[in-house]
RNA sequence: GGAGAGGUGGCUGAGUGGUCGAAAGCGCUCCCCUGCUAAGGGAGUAUACUGGCAACGGUAUCGAGGGUUCGAAUCCCUUCCUCUCCGCCA
């Protein structure tokens, strides 16, 4: 959501914010129709104030038995009545105009963004680790699944269909051990605290985070009309909603390591095969709550914070920064991190963190106050993913492959898996 | 699921149709007083929008949304949430 006094203060700005989105321009349409909001508020308030000021003065009369005067104030009143009825009502229908234009346009991206139309034209920024040479041809995670027994497709499609998995043994275990690592090195490292939230919301929340008005047929709706939770950002950034923060607590940092659900609406035929792609996935996630100055700094630790994991897991990725036709809606500027699978023999996306300036914040009502201070002001919110739970399996699964399909364990997942070195022997 | 009780400012808690944005207490801030501390006295202390250079105004908000009324924290309806008892249950 935007600031509409950024918006009336420079008009042609905004337009070309948009325009860097592939959108059309809209500040003259929402100028006008916020002139028009203004206008009409203005007026129902100039009549409100007349009334409240008669009504207070009939209260005064009848309390001084003056019957006389009290009768010429109430028919005053009543005769302003129907022009205020109509008057707030078109202030509503405008104002609720307005909200809805404004909810369906995507956040401003930073001037570092790079112009493009997909994900070809996002920017590398930083590569880590080296690819390993394989002496033999390195197969895809769900060949070396099933081969072991330990990942099965078809059963899960007997009872759920497609794009979903039963995991067993050691890869479930592996994916248990992978979830664990993670929130341990965030909370204990990190300085992250770690949150269980629900897996279901409101409209509300969604609204709040950016995923609806526009993107509702990504996710799952519930019976009773609640949400799936696409990614816990969703609840994690949520909680503070409507709250005024003391500026000295922040910034605040989340992590949960949650269930997520995706319809995957629009991405009929890509990764089909395997668990690149699947409705139901675990992630852990990462948020921040930040004033507006630590929120870019925010973004480069957040992104370290996860680039940590496969640092530990060893495993080779890299950082790319996303194009205007790959960002997220309610995103300023994406890093996304790419982990090496060799047996795509290409980097596969694993992490997304954003940074959301105050977009999020206008839409949930959270701001801050700073110490001894009478106003308010919108915090920044931040989001990652640290990591994407099922795919990091995938890359493990992939990178530690041995010429027998059997799965050597990562040093720092040992501890997690009982001491299990290898599994699928 | 059944039956009840509630949702008021940072907190506790008054207020059941009129000068109520809302008593009082607590907390907090500032000032005064005071060898120190403690106690005491005084003033201030919600949010959003809006007008104004400012001083200072206006409007809305007593969970949310509608309605009745000249006028609603107070009455009516809807809805969300919380709590208690019963039932069911991981």
């Amino acid at each position: 959501m935007f600031d509409l006094k950024l918006i009336r203060d420079n008009p042609e700005e905004f337009d070309r914010a948009l325009a860097r989105r592939g959108e059309d321009p809209r500040a003259a349409e929402i100028l006008a129709l916020d002139e028009k909001h203004r206008a009409l508020i203005t007026e129902a308030q100039t009549s409100q104030a007349r009334r409240n000021e008669a009504s207070k003065l009939i209260g005064k009369a009848k309390a001084q038995g003056n019957e006389e005067e009290a009768q010429a104030l109430m028919a005053e009143v009543s005769g302003l009545k129907d022009k205020l009825t109509q008057l707030e009502e078109d202030a509503r229908n405008a104002g609720e105009q307005l909200n809805l234009l404004m909810m369906h346009l995507p956040n401003a991206v930073y001037d570092d963004v790079p112009q493009g139309d997909s994900e070809d034209d996002n920017v590398e920024v930083r590569t880590w680790g080296t690819p390993r040479e394989f002496d033999f041809a390195p197969k895809e995670h769900f060949d070396l699944g099933e081969a072991m027994g330990l990942m099965d497709f078809e059963r899960a499609a007997k009872m759920s269909g497609s794009r979903f998995v039963i995991l067993k043994g050691g890869i479930a275990r592996l994916e248990r051990a992978l979830g664990q690592f993670m929130l341990d090195l965030h909370t204990r490292e990190h300085g992250y605290t770690e949150v269980l939230t629900p897996a279901m919301v409101r409209d509300t929340a969604l609204f709040g985070t950016g995923q609806l008005p526009k993107f509702g047929e990504d996710a799952f709706r519930t019976t009773t009309d609640h949400w799936l939770i696409p990614t816990s950002e969703v609840t994690l950034t949520n909680m503070h909603s409507g709250e005024i923060l003391d500026e000295e607590t922040l910034p605040l940092r989340f992590t949960a390591h949650s269930q997520c659900f995706r319809a995957e609406a629009g991405s009929a035929g890509r990764d089909t095969r395997g668990m690149i792609r699947q409705h139901q996935f675990e992630k852990v996630e990462m948020v921040s709550v930040t004033t507006p100055e630590q929120s870019d700094d925010e973004l480069e630790r957040m992104t370290g914070c996860a680039e940590e994991v496969l640092k530990r897991l060893e495993l080779p990725y890299r950082v790319v920064k996303l194009c205007t036709g790959d960002i997220g809606f309610s995103a300023r500027r994406t890093y996304d991190i790419e982990v090496w699978l060799p047996g795509q023999d290409k980097y596969r996306e694993i992490s997304s963190c954003s940074v959301c300036g105050d977009f999020q914040a206008r839409r949930l009502k959270m701001r801050c106050r700073p110490k001894g201070e009478k106003n308010t002001r919108f915090v920044h919110t931040l989001n990652g993913s640290g990591l994407a739970v099922g795919r990091t399996l995938i890359a493990v699964l992939e990178n530690y492959q041995l010429a027998d399909g059997s799965i050597r364990i990562p040093e720092v997942l040992k501890p997690y898996m009982g001491g299990l070195d290898q599994i699928g022997v």
